[in-house]
DNA sequence: GCCAGTTACAGACAGACTGTTCATTAGCCA
DNA sequence: TGGCTAATGAACAGTCTGTCTGTAACTGGC
């Protein structure tokens, strides 16, 4: 009995339509009766389940993220040593299937609380597996690992979002990691088409 | 008689008293009654400046922009040939004065639409500066300049953000552009302590 | 300093949305 | 099938919005 039917059918109908409207209209434009009227549910019913729409749309991430999470899961472990790319390509493939979701929470929809979450997660995630590395490999940071997280996920999270927000998914994932790697491998000074100066 | 006074106090207040209440309880819990009390306007002289709080937000993003520019300008000029980082700093110094609306916005209040402003503005200088420097140099760019700006500007951003949310900016903006500079030349590789492997 | 023009003001207004409650109906699962 | 639980539609007060008044206060030019 670990759920009943109508009761999955209904918060799966309205997470849905939440992400269909916000992607029409955007977050704040959009009203619980809005939403309701989409998924074909009464509009008590949505008070039955969520506190507001806000709520909505945080458990919607949250969901997002543990699926992400459970994914990355197996794939970090195999990457302890280097920057192998592979918990990237995983996120890529991951924001390929989910790519209306991936493209609302990028956007800083919902006053960019969901993006907050996001970004956090991976930020934390990071930094951790920065410090893990360093002490493992018996090398000093340059950089302050903390913040050196915060760029790494910034940059992922720009990379990303400019991935999805494409209207055809023309760059292969594969592509994109390789320029990622390359970025973190030789800086963007190499990127631009300079060599380093000396 | 470029403008009223009555109009300019207005307008500041409403601003003011925006800024300070978005960093108090965040943009979407402010109702346009909680603008004009803090500002100690009244509730009709709002809505003879503005459609409503999303505009006002609008405008205060766009003047902080408008102020940016302005301060890089000269700037800008004098760092054609490489990554000098004097951009950078002036933007951490706009950063410093005006670190109550920059914190605001790099948040995503929102729903990250003035964020989007500013990132924009950002990518669209910065990709075009990518842009002239490689053909004036006469050199081939390893990657796409498009993305690569999306790079570079999300980088920037996230250190930005994570600089003005610190209660002390202890960290003097020197050292942060100098961080940044490392990053570019050498890459996250070294910067985590490794050299980059042959 | 006065005066015409503009702005600020308080209050009132309908309309929309919120979040809650309730009695009733429909669906589920054992 | 029968007992339980969820969904429904309707109604509710309360809040916020955006607009519109007539009146009072101020401003800048003369």
């Amino acid at each position: 009995m670990a759920e009943d039917r109508r009761t999955r059918r209904s918060r799966r109908a309205l997470g849905a339509a939440l992400v269909e409207l916000v992607l029409e209209r955007g977050f704040t434009a959009l009203t619980v009766e809005d939403i309701t009227e989409r998924a074909d549910v009464a509009r008590a019913t949505f008070y039955a389940h969520f506190r507001d729409k806000e709520d909505l749309f945080a458990r919607v991430t949250a969901d997002l993220l543990a699926g992400l999470a459970e994914r990355l899961a197996p794939v970090v472990a195999d990457s302890a040593i280097g920057f192998t790319g592979k918990p990237v390509l995983e996120m890529l493939r991951h924001a390929r299937e989910e790519r209306d979701l991936y493209r609302i929470v990028l956007r800083g929809e919902g006053d960019g609380k969901p993006l907050q979450m996001f970004v956090d997660a991976c930020a934390r995630a990071t930094a951790e597996e920065f410090r893990a590395r360093a002490e493992r490999n018996a090398v000093q940071p340059r950089i302050d690992p903390e913040l050196l997280a915060r760029v790494w996920v910034g940059e992922q999270i720009a990379v990303l979002r400019w991935w999805v927000e494409q209207e055809t998914l023309s760059l292969p994932a594969e592509e994109v990691v390789r320029m990622l790697l390359d970025l973190a491998m030789h800086g963007r000074y190499w990127a631009s088409g300079f060599e380093p100066p000396a």
